[in-house]
DNA sequence: TGTCAAATGACAACATGCTGACATAGATCA
DNA sequence: TGATCTATGTCAGCATGTTGTCATTTGACA
């Protein structure tokens, strides 16, 4: 008991809540001008990202919400005039978020914000540091992710 | 642009914000049967590691939240008996939470299934990687907590 | 000592996440 | 085909986080 790697993960853990937290803060940061917030510019960023359309459960499953909050963001986007819903061909309800003009424009300037913030906060930190990271955290989410 | 290094670390973003919310989960269900839920027993954690006793602002600095988060949380674990607020010497108004018999009980509870979980979740984890990554996020920790 | 900035408590409004429940559409299979 | 299980939309309730505001207490400093 108390052995090392236990306090070791444990500690790991509440780090990763500290960290989670302080990302989002700075996302937000970063974002306030755009007039985005971290709820929307996750959900603009797997819509950007997604080759054909997605569906709400569908964005919700990427991001390992409940469909619910993400039903609940991408109509008030809709309303906002960054996300529209289209009619899709493979279901009668369920429809296809995409972006539309306004909602691509937004993409590029979160991208014109985010990547300079990435490149700043990496600098220093050696590209093998963080991708032994990536693979931890992956590893970590296979095991949680059921 | 593009940089390999960049994709990385927002891959390692996005991936950070999808285990947070999978280390929630995993809390909120192990905690289940002790009546609590992750933003309690993040509390006790915090209380239960301080030697001195915290105020609320002391422990939202710890948790890296705000007070005012901090504060309607421990107020509804003095209701339900697992904290108590203690008069402070050193401040008229902040007082002190310290855990009640109640409280020190569900640490020991927390602990009980806290602790198996953590030694099943790293049985295949080299601690050298356990190490690593929590150095890492210690870095961003560092770097993004102004 | 007197003043003033910072810390704290208290309250409100709001954003974002969760679960539960129920009806309907889609998919599977005997 | 028909029965049945799963996926989805929708609404509701609730937990937890944020920020803003204002009064009061502390603490630092001229």
């Amino acid at each position: 008991m108390h052995s090392p790697k236990r306090m070791l993960f444990l500690d790991l853990v509440l780090s990763l809540f500290r960290l989670n937290g302080l990302l989002i803060a700075e996302g937000d940061d970063m974002t306030e001008a755009l007039g985005l917030t971290s709820a929307r510019w996750k959900v603009i960023g797997v819509i950007a990202l997604s080759n054909s359309g997605l569906t709400v459960p569908g964005i919700a499953r990427v991001l390992g919400q409940s469909r619910q909050a993400v039903q609940r963001i991408t109509d008030v986007m809709v309303t906002d005039g960054l996300l529209s819903y289209q009619s899709n061909p493979k279901h009668k309800r369920s429809v296809l978020v995409v972006l539309t003009e306004e909602g691509r424009a937004a993409y590029k300037d979160l991208r014109d914000v985010q990547d300079p913030w990435a490149i700043q906060n990496t600098e220093d930190i050696p590209i093998e540091d963080l991708d032994a990271g990536l693979r931890l955290v992956r590893r970590l989410i296979q095991k949680f992710d059921k």
